[in-house]
DNA sequence: GTGGTCTAGACCACC
DNA sequence: GTGGTCTAGACCACG
């Protein structure tokens, strides 16, 4: 739960990272709702874009899904076609 | 090159639609640069987050590439796998 | 600047027409920036759509208008132009 | 405010001292914000790459501390606190 | 001078 | 109260 600011690796990556790791370290359980934006902007320190551009990422990978004035939520990876995304997306 | 202020489309999506159009009619020919960033914000009369919104679509859709430093090119469509990009995103 | 809670009169009503007449007093100038709609529900002590009404009946009838993202400006009631560049919804 | 053209000493050097000694003779108070990089650009007549240098100069003296996004602000030379958020990188 | 990241807010749409 | 869109700037990295 630490970003680096004097690291040159943009904040919403390094913020992704930190999110993806917890999801994959199995620190939330899936389906389980998880801090909301403006949460991680204060706990994180940065602006809500930052954050929001961050979740973006981790929707794209289907880490997270969002659902608008609801949430944000674990997604079940081993239930998504994740590594054929990947694959075209990189 | 027109987007309506009054229709609730977001205006990032309008000028997504825009500029694919003019893609997908030909206005540019393939590896044509087309307007910078900030002369997209003047001729929509938005702000520069919302073209870079727009471009950002135009990119994963692979109708344009975007070279740092350099400027915005339209992409050749044909050569790309782009139904399959469309299946798995939407 | 003040609504009272007993009076049958719905509040997003009495808030317009508070509003409207700190305008017609000239309490603001032309253009000028008022609150913005989360201040207006702390200072009426009101929800945030009750407030979105109260301003949507103000932009109706062109004492206000909003612009996204920057805020709510006062009219000029006299110079009937067409400023409104979002239709609000409530 | 001024620079000489002529002066063998390089110019991102001349704008240094120029800033240093508005610091030094308060010209500004501690935590007020300078001029933007590009507004540096237009009154001292430089590429923005000699403002940077300038401004790099002056960060690792810690009389500034650069706040990406936000602008560049005069530290407190007496309190050497940690206030720099990211490597300046010329 | 391009595009990339980031800020600190605003208002909008939905639950 | 959530997330979504948008603004008007700032500084950063690259060519």
């Amino acid at each position: 739960m630490s970003i680096d600011f004097e690291n040159p690796t943009p904040l919403y990556l390094q913020i992704a990272s930190d999110i993806r790791e917890q999801i994959e370290t199995n620190t939330f359980t899936v389906g389980e709702k998880i801090a909301s934006q403006s949460e991680l902007c204060q706990s994180y320190g940065v602006s809500l874009m930052t954050v929001k551009k961050a979740l973006s990422e981790l929707v794209n990978e289907k880490y997270l899904y969002i659902r608008t004035g609801k949430g944000t939520c674990v997604a079940d990876i081993n239930k998504q076609s994740n590594l054929i995304w990947r694959r075209i997306k990189v």
